[in-house]
DNA sequence: CGCGGGCACACAAGATTATTGCGCGAAAGT
DNA sequence: ACTTTCGCGCAATAATCTTGTGTGCCCGCG
């Protein structure tokens, strides 16, 4: 996170980060820019790294989202990096985070159905190297489901 | 998930889930159609509800991100409902799924470090009304963070 | 079977937006 | 003080989006 942003950066940023669909124009009338000046900030963004893409969100509500907690069998920095590549060539791995505490990794998968579910959780997880063992939880209702994050810092 | 959508539709919104950003004529030659087809498809992913918006993503490793896992104190509508509405009214509240299995909630918090962290889970999570238990897993490594889904189903 | 309607397409023209260069002022550095 | 750097708005140009039109294809109906 840079250190050098201003509270327009923070403003445009978390506009963006809700909805990177709107003009410069629109975005520079918000934040009290011309529409270059908004640019030449979201081209500083792309330049340093922070802004990394822009998406298009689809409605979950139709997916069956499975969010699992996994437990690799040993420690160390090979088995963690074999687990990896195995989890992240699947496309079905929506969210991928390796996390402290009693479990290694939480790993959202995105179905169509229980029956792709099952078929994707045995070929990522189940059949995965140095799997010691899982456990999912179903997405009854995926009540906020964004990727944004915070700017302001110390 | 409209039961109508071709291969050409599957593609393009895995292109859009992906990148956004791509103009119209990018996009068409990717797929091959015209840049004005491309758009007629894309805003009948907007008018029938499957596309819901275009978001920027920033790059979530300055982030602490925290897996918080949540249980209620009791099983009844009221509950849930006031539960939600307390906890959705948090900003750092990135994501909020409602599970099935020994948790009601998965909660997932973005903050900027340790202290904006305590201060969040005190107020959103532990300070909730009908909080029975929850845990907190801190992601060490944020591998994947998508929102993508899959369009091809029965 | 032919016909009409609906749908999706490409193309083209016009409208809108993005991009870029320039001059200016403010702030920082010497 | 002067110089340099940086970010700004403005304006011109280029690129992209939007929309209307004509065409072809497909389907259903008489």
């Amino acid at each position: 996170m840079p250190a050098n942003l201003d509270d327009t950066d923070h403003r445009l940023l978390e506009l963006l980060q809700h909805d990177s669909g709107r003009t410069l124009a629109a975005l520079g009338e918000l934040v009290g820019l011309s529409p270059s000046a908004v640019q030449r900030r979201i081209d500083r963004y792309r330049a340093n790294g922070l802004l990394l893409r822009e998406i298009a969100v689809l409605d979950p509500s139709p997916v069956l989202l499975a969010v699992c907690l996994v437990t690799l069998d040993q420690e160390s920095p090979e088995t963690h990096t074999r687990f990896r590549e195995w989890v992240l060539a699947a496309p079905e791995v929506q969210q991928f985070y390796n996390v402290s505490g009693e479990h290694d990794y939480v790993v959202v998968l995105a179905t169509t159905d229980m029956r792709h579910h099952r078929e994707t959780a045995e070929r990522v997880i189940k059949n995965a190297p140095h799997l010691r063992r899982y456990s999912t939880m179903f997405v009854l209702d995926p009540v906020r489901t964004t990727l944004t994050v915070p700017t302001r810092g110390n």
